[in-house]
DNA sequence: TATTGTTATACTCTATAACTATA
DNA sequence: TATAGTTATAGAGTATAACAATA
């Protein structure tokens, strides 16, 4: 790789980095979220299956007792049930309910008109090179 | 628009936020930042020149006596200083110290790092793709 | 009388330490 | 003895209401 072409990476870097950041704050600010972000953080990872407050405090790398009171706060929001664990009495299972799978949907619309808007008012050549940088982003935020 | 585009549209618009959103959030927990979030923002609004804790608190959107406690903070920090208003002396300017532009500097070397280690791994085609996409998402992020 | 900044007070989210129940 | 969950308590960051100083 040349000095040039590492220059190159930097300066990329760094406008991808910004250019991401910036989109993110302006959609969590201004798409009119109903719920709190780390409410919405934890519902999403409840969409396919109920998970113990334990394992949920390790995935969102938050304390037991913080995991404790937003699990309570859903609870009251009718947005999860607490249920028995079938093999474990220690363990207690969360559950999202049908109000909690809406609220996810509708927060996710919202947040998707905000950048629809936008992609919308683009030309078709920078729609399809975003197609392209949208795969490869996608890879990005993965790895 | 034919009804195909628009769903690319969405497609395209979910896409990108998703990974705008996720590349955002494994920046911010992954780059080892060295101050809160809210004060980063404000020492970035003192990068080019003092403002009044009242012009702070309207550009990032918080109450007067929430700022005057982050400004507070930087004070005890050593990253930014209090010192009359020339002109009113109901008013206050808030300046960015050396130390302040250090852990700016600081903080966005290690944001951008996260990136590069990524970037690099791309091929040279994917890197001129996301070089077209980056202008397209600075120009989104702006409007 | 209006504006700037601060103080008083309260609510939320976070944490650590201590406690209860179960494995 | 170890683990899961909760409760007790405290530290930040946020807010609104009230106050002092200045325009």
């Amino acid at each position: 790789m040349t000095s040039r072409e590492a220059k190159g990476i930097r300066t990329l870097s760094e406008d991808l980095r910004l250019a991401c950041m910036r989109i993110s704050r302006r959609v969590r600010f201004e798409s009119g979220d109903v719920i709190a972000p780390h409410q919405f953080s934890v519902l999403c990872r409840l969409e396919h299956g109920p998970l113990t407050p334990r394992a949920l405090a390790d995935v969102e790398n938050v304390s037991a007792p913080s995991m404790t009171r937003t699990v309570g706060g859903l609870v009251d929001d009718g947005y999860v049930t607490r249920s028995e664990h079938p093999d474990d009495g220690r363990q207690v299972l969360v559950t999202i309910t049908d109000a909690g799978q809406d609220v996810l949907a509708t927060t996710r619309r919202r947040r998707d008109m905000w950048m629809v808007e936008r992609v919308t008012e683009l030309s078709a050549d920078e729609r399809v090179t975003l197609t392209e940088a949208a795969q490869i982003l996608t890879k990005i935020a993965a790895r």
